[in-house]
RNA sequence: GCCCGGGUGGUGAAAUCGGUAAACACAGGGGACUUAAAAUCCCCCGGAGGCAACUCCCUGCGGGUUCAAGUCCCGCCCCGGGCACCA
């Protein structure tokens, strides 16, 4: 039956397929199927960042195992809607525009294409019909929407403040995009400087952000990643009166925050950071001088030093003094550059005694260290060699002494409370999100000032915002944007009062943009509205998420934040995106990470014209566990070759009679097979259950055998989420009519058909396999043991012995344990 | 420094609740088919000893618990990622 013609050829398959897709319109769901969907199921990945370098496989590798996810639950009877779309606003497009000497209006278009030409030749099941370019007014006027929203709600503020200043990208960054004082993108060291900045209130939202995510469905490094980076701390805000502060002493309050308030009686001196506006108020004349030119240095000193934890304590002592509200001591107030204004109130109460940073300054400085905590075993007199942050009870505390820090915290937050010097107090380490930009590749923010009535938002009947084409739009380091150059542009009437005022010049993060795309989906086909109610209560929240790890305190924070927004403001219905979030792991290459400064990058398209993208898929999914990541290696691709040609003969070879049933031993085989891939497709365990395929091929070829088509269609059907155009293929060869992903179900197992007839029990003495005995399945306990001690081998080792004790495991194992 | 992953054959990797370590593949070796190649089919493939039956050793290192440990506990080492003076 084979003859030349029927050797399977990747290129040609994939083509007549990729054709007939795109002729019957079988992944795209047209506006009526979108509204009436009785079985919807929103399959989402993270869409691409559409670069000058093409799609990287990296990117293939994330959407491989979202889209096998969406023809899974397609097979199962789902209706999928599984969308696409292009993420091109942003910094990273803007400078390579300026580094070829283009503009991203011209540049954008031609990488879109490029990408769109991949995500097709690699087979994702994409809705082409629902589609979303960040960049294009049809989406950004509603970006700018979605901003105005806040803004009316109170949510948005504009404030000079301290901001995250890349002199190289000449534009702020927010704190979760300095990594380790560098910026994230240009790794430049990232200056301070004081700015008017637009903020999203995300920190309002910091507990709920928090607590939700214990019963989230979602990867569990993902939730880790998020609640360490929201950082809770529960404590209290005390405040030391100012002691001597003269007529307004009484006024002037030094407020701290604190996670250790039963430490309170260990408080010896106290800490304010170099920048806190009381500094100067508590300084007294002799110390001036040295304050002053303390403060000077720490200001000159940038930023990657100042936050080396490793270095030694530097600080000095004001002069004033403070009043220790537990028993009235009288403390010094030194500043230091370890205490930071952006945390909690900028300044601490130092307790040497049990915090180690409090310790090491002691220790500098000859400041006076108190055990208030004991240890068992240690009293109030045991010296401290070093700072004891441990549990314990109360010592040195007056009335607090014997409770346990636990009850201490408490009690003595009660007693000051009483008394007006503390409270109760919850600190997030979140921050504002800062979403202006001083730079050109992105949507401008809808707002008009005025010099009579300030800020005023743009009406929504008059977005979009346009970007304007600027032949020249190089950042600068005034803090302007760019845009604040194109006079026409800027120069706009009031809103409010007609006068002539001007546009802001900011535009927004690239993260705003990409904090919403997954609403906007379901309603590309509605130009005047952001989001229809009804699409998007019937297809939201996201059924399954599936993208990286590295966007699990950036996109996915913003992304629930801005849901939380919009659904407080009545938008949407849910308060939560993404239903079910899956991280992948990161795909390498012979041991080391995939880089173009290494020169180790795969193109898919070249594998593609080698091999096929349904080999490519198959081989992605297989080289290792998906949520932990995998490593290319070229050769490897052979065996997923191989399974597919495989595929292809026993097809080609198979007995035409399409009413054989399968033989009986292969007919087991199979049940268990389908049961078992089942069962991990929907966890992503997609390399195991490709395995489990392989094996099940390696029954139904043994030998050389003629396949019957009871054999291999139910495997057609679920090697197709993985390889789907040279299943559609096959599919039809099998004599199937109307095309699999139309018509196909997943195949069911009968629970009866799995269990094995027979068992090979493994058979140990002491502990040591000795010999393996098979059993029928029905076979007790007696009856293993009879035919165990049948076996030569294991008759040896408990010869002279006597058996004491047997271990039975059923269906598995029995040892004997003998002396 | 802290928090997450991870360390298993020549290689990529498997191994529910502690129950036959190395499934499935790659590479390598041998054979069948073929004029030939591709594709396909069969066999071998952790180490040591042994003609073989079989025995001993082996999941980063050192201890422990257990009839039984890759898996659990204690103490280390190494690699990858995240956070980093967060009070």
């Amino acid at each position: 039956m084979t003859n030349e013609q029927d050797r399977y050829s990747p290129e040609a398959v994939e083509r007549k397929w990729r054709e007939r897709w795109e002729r019957d319109g079988v992944n795209r769901l047209t506006e009526a199927q979108l509204a009436n969907a009785e079985n919807p199921y929103y399959n989402l990945m993270m869409f691409p960042y559409p670069s000058a370098e093409g799609l990287h496989i990296g990117n293939i590798y994330a959407y491989t195992g979202a889209d096998v996810n969406g023809r899974f639950q397609r097979l199962n009877g789902k209706d999928v809607f599984q969308p696409i779309g292009f993420d091109a606003f942003g910094i990273h497009s803007e400078n390579h525009a300026l580094k070829v000497g283009g503009n991203p209006y011209d540049l954008i278009p031609k990488n879109i294409e490029n990408f769109t030409r991949t995500l097709k030749r690699f087979g994702g099941m994409f809705d082409w019909n629902h589609t979303v370019d960040t960049t294009h007014v049809s989406y950004y006027r509603w970006t700018q929407w979605v901003f105005l929203k806040l803004y009316k709600a109170g949510l948005v503020e504009r404030r000079e403040a301290p901001v995250n200043w890349c002199p190289s990208c000449m534009t702020v960054l927010a704190n979760e995009q300095v990594v380790s004082g560098l910026c994230e993108r240009c790794e430049s060291t990232v200056e301070q400087r004081q700015l008017p900045q637009w903020f999203f209130r995300i920190t309002d939202y910091a507990g709920q952000l928090l607590d939700n995510l214990s019963d989230m469905d979602w990867s569990d490094v993902t939730k880790k990643a998020q609640s360490a980076w929201i950082g809770r701390s529960q404590g209290a805000d005390v405040s030391f009166a100012i002691a001597g502060g003269g007529a307004d002493g009484e006024k002037a309050r030094i407020r701290v925050f604190t996670t250790r308030p039963d430490t309170l009686f260990g408080a010896t001196y106290m800490v304010l950071a170099p920048e806190h506006p009381l500094v100067d108020a508590i300084t007294t004349a002799d110390a001036q001088p040295a304050v002053n030119a303390y403060r000077a240095e720490v200001a000159g000193r940038d930023l990657v030093e100042r936050q080396k934890t490793d270095k030694e304590k530097t600080g000095v002592f004001t002069g004033g003094y403070a009043i220790n509200p537990a028993n009235g001591a009288r403390i010094p107030i030194w500043i230091a550059d370890y205490v930071l204004m952006g945390y909690g109130t900028g300044a601490i109460m130092a307790v040497p005694g049990h915090d180690a940073r409090d310790f090491e300054f002691a220790q500098a400085f000859g400041l006076p260290i108190v055990r208030v905590i004991a240890a068992p075993g240690e009293d109030a007199a045991t010296p401290l060699t070093e700072a004891y942050p441990g549990d314990g009870t109360l010592v040195n505390s007056g009335d607090f002494d014997g409770l346990t820090v636990e009850d201490a915290k408490q009690a003595i937050v009660e007693r000051l409370e009483a008394e007006g010097s503390a409270k109760a107090q919850t600190n997030f380490r979140l921050h504002d999100w800062c979403v202006s930009r001083q730079r050109y590749w992105g949507p401008p923010i809808p707002i008009i000032h005025c010099t009579d009535c300030g800020a005023v938002p743009v009406p929504e009947d008059e977005l979009p915002v346009e970007l304007p084409y600027l032949q020249d739009f190089r950042p600068d380091d005034s803090g302007q944007s760019p845009l604040a150059r194109a006079e026409d542009w800027f120069n706009a009437s009031c809103p409010a009062c007609g006068k002539d005022a001007h546009r802001d010049t900011d535009v927004t993060d690239n993260f705003l943009c990409s904090g919403w795309y997954f609403l906007r989906y379901p309603s590309t086909g509605r130009d005047d509205l952001a989001i229809e109610p009804q699409l998007t209560a019937k297809w939201l929240p996201v059924d399954c998420y599936i993208g990286g790890n590295e966007h699990a305190v950036l996109h996915l924070m913003y992304a629930r934040f801005l849901t939380m927004a919009l659904h407080e403001l009545g938008i949407i219905g849910f308060s939560e995106p993404f239903k079910r979030f899956r991280a992948h792991g990161l795909l390498i290459r012979e041991g080391r990470k995939m880089s173009k400064s290494k020169g180790n990058v795969i193109s898919p398209d070249a594998i593609i014209n080698q091999y096929g993208a349904d080999t490519l898929r198959l081989y992605l999914m297989f080289l290792g566990a998906y949520e932990q990541g995998g490593d290319y290696r070229g050769s490897g691709i052979q065996g997923p070759f191989s399974f597919l040609n495989r595929l292809w003969q026993s097809v080609a070879e198979a007995d035409d009679d399409p009413d054989l049933p399968p033989e009986p031993a292969i007919e087991r085989a199979l049940h268990r097979t389908i049961r078992q891939v089942s069962e991990q497709l929907p966890e992503q365990q997609f390399n195991t259950a490709i395995a489990a395929m392989m094996e099940y091929m390696n029954v139904v070829r043994a030998g050389g055998r003629t396949p019957r088509i009871a054999e291999l269609a139910p495997l057609v059907v679920m090697v197709a989420p993985f390889a789907p155009h040279v299943c559609e293929e096959l599919y039809e060869r099998l004599g199937f009519k109307g095309g699999l992903f139309a018509s196909a179900h997943w195949p069911t197992y009968d629970p009866a058909k799995v269990v094995h007839e027979t068992l090979n029990i493994a058979v140990q003495v002491n502990g040591k396999l000795r010999g393996e005995v098979t059993v029928t399945a029905e076979a007790g306990e007696d009856s293993v043991r009879e035919a165990a001690e049948l076996d030569g081998n294991v008759a040896r080792h408990l010869a002279g012995k006597r058996v004491r004790k047997v271990i039975y495991v059923p269906n598995k194992l029995i040892n004997l344990v003998a002396a």
